[in-house]
DNA sequence: ACGTAGCATGCTGGACGCTA
DNA sequence: TAGCGTCCAGCATGCTACGT
């Protein structure tokens, strides 16, 4: 066979020492075994013939693979990337490598991508794609596959999540807005099968009745997604059946957007007509026209955090499910104002 | 034409033996 | 006793050889 990738044994026939001693050698925590000066030939040679372990056959053996495969519901959504930069870091620190896989919200497509990284042997999955009560998430558990939740949580309790504190987060919001004046504040909420718009719904209406605002002066439009098309379709008919609305709360900086392309059909303006307050702060919100008024989340903080829970169920497989949520914080922009008089 | 057994792959990790 | 070699089981899977 030509072009075949260097062995541990051409290592081992190269060095004059047996492929055991290679094996020692190549694993820095049995390095010590061995001897100094037959340490850096084996390591001289290995360099030289371009040997670089193989890790199937590392898994065959030790069932362990150090790398985490992570499921996105959407790559395209900012959100993300700074997600995974702490989840990459925080799992590289430990020697550990992220596999990324991008699905859509179809059930048949999770199982499929993530029945093959476990082909692939990954030590455990972190999943964004998770819904209130997810069957996949399921599945893993009852197969022992060590899974953590991130940004989004399943409210079985089977998994460990690291979320933001979304209560917190629409209560800022609230707040923010009401201090400004607004009286007639709408909702446009995510999703209810997915726990961020669940949660961000309950945190608005219980933000609203915190107030002294009357609760039936709040409006909660479901939006269907997450998307910008779908925010403007949202605010559009929101407006149509909520008219008095002077400010709007969303479940998302997307639909944020898609709020302001609403606004501009209608020939509004924002702030002057219709606050916006977004939510995430994703990258480049405050490049935008007007800069977006959002509920900043801690995404690289999510990220790390994921990374260690997943590590510490990891090794230890019979730890408590837990349940972190990072405190938000309102970032105030040039979105939101005090309504017209 | 089948079914089955054995082997090869690349590596780990442990038990044990040998040598200086 | 340190430093190494030897041997073996085990892992998933495809391939080959053999027997029925």
């Amino acid at each position: 066979m030509t072009n075949k990738n260097p062995t541990l044994s051409d290592v081992a026939r190269a060095s004059g020492v047996h492929f055991s001693t290679v094996s020692r050698v190549m694993n820095p925590a049995t390095r010590q075994m061995v001897s100094a000066e037959v340490a850096a030939r084996v390591l001289a040679e290995a360099a030289r013939l371009g040997y670089r372990p193989n890790r199937a056959a590392s898994t065959l053996v030790t069932r362990k693979s150090r790398i985490i495969g992570v499921v996105l519901p959407d790559i395209t959504n900012a959100v993300f990337p700074p997600i995974l930069l702490g989840i990459e870091e925080g799992l590289r620190k430990h020697g550990y490598l992220a596999i990324v896989a991008n699905v859509g919200a179809d059930e048949e497509e999770q199982l499929f991508v993530i029945n093959r990284l476990l082909g692939q042997q990954v030590d455990g999955l972190i999943l964004a794609t998770a819904r209130r009560d997810d069957p996949v998430i399921k599945m893993c558990i009852d197969q022992n596959v060590p899974v953590v939740t991130v940004n989004r949580s399943d409210e079985t309790g089977v998994a460990s999540c690291v979320v933001s504190d979304d209560v917190v987060g629409m209560r800022l919001a609230v707040e923010h807005l009401l201090a400004l004046g607004h009286r007639h504040i709408a909702h446009i909420a995510g999703p209810e099968n997915l726990s961020t718009g669940h949660v961000r719904r309950l945190g608005f209406l219980a933000a609203i009745q915190a107030s002294e605002l009357d609760p039936s002066q709040a409006f909660v439009f479901e939006s269907s997604g997450y998307s910008r098309e779908c925010g403007k379709a949202a605010l559009l008919e929101l407006l149509r059946q909520s008219p008095r609305t002077t400010a709007v709360v969303t479940g998302s900086d997307l639909v944020a957007l898609g709020c302001y392309d609403a606004i501009r059909e209608l020939g509004l303006s924002c702030p002057e007509d219709i606050s916006v307050v977004g939510h995430n702060d994703m990258p480049y919100m405050d490049m935008i026209r007007p800069p977006l008024t959002t509920i900043r989340i801690r995404h690289h903080g999510i990220g790390t955090e994921a990374a260690r829970l997943i590590l510490q169920t990891i090794a230890s497989p019979d730890s408590p499910v837990l349940d972190v949520r990072l405190k938000p914080e309102l970032v105030v922009r040039e979105s939101t104002a005090s309504p017209r008089a």
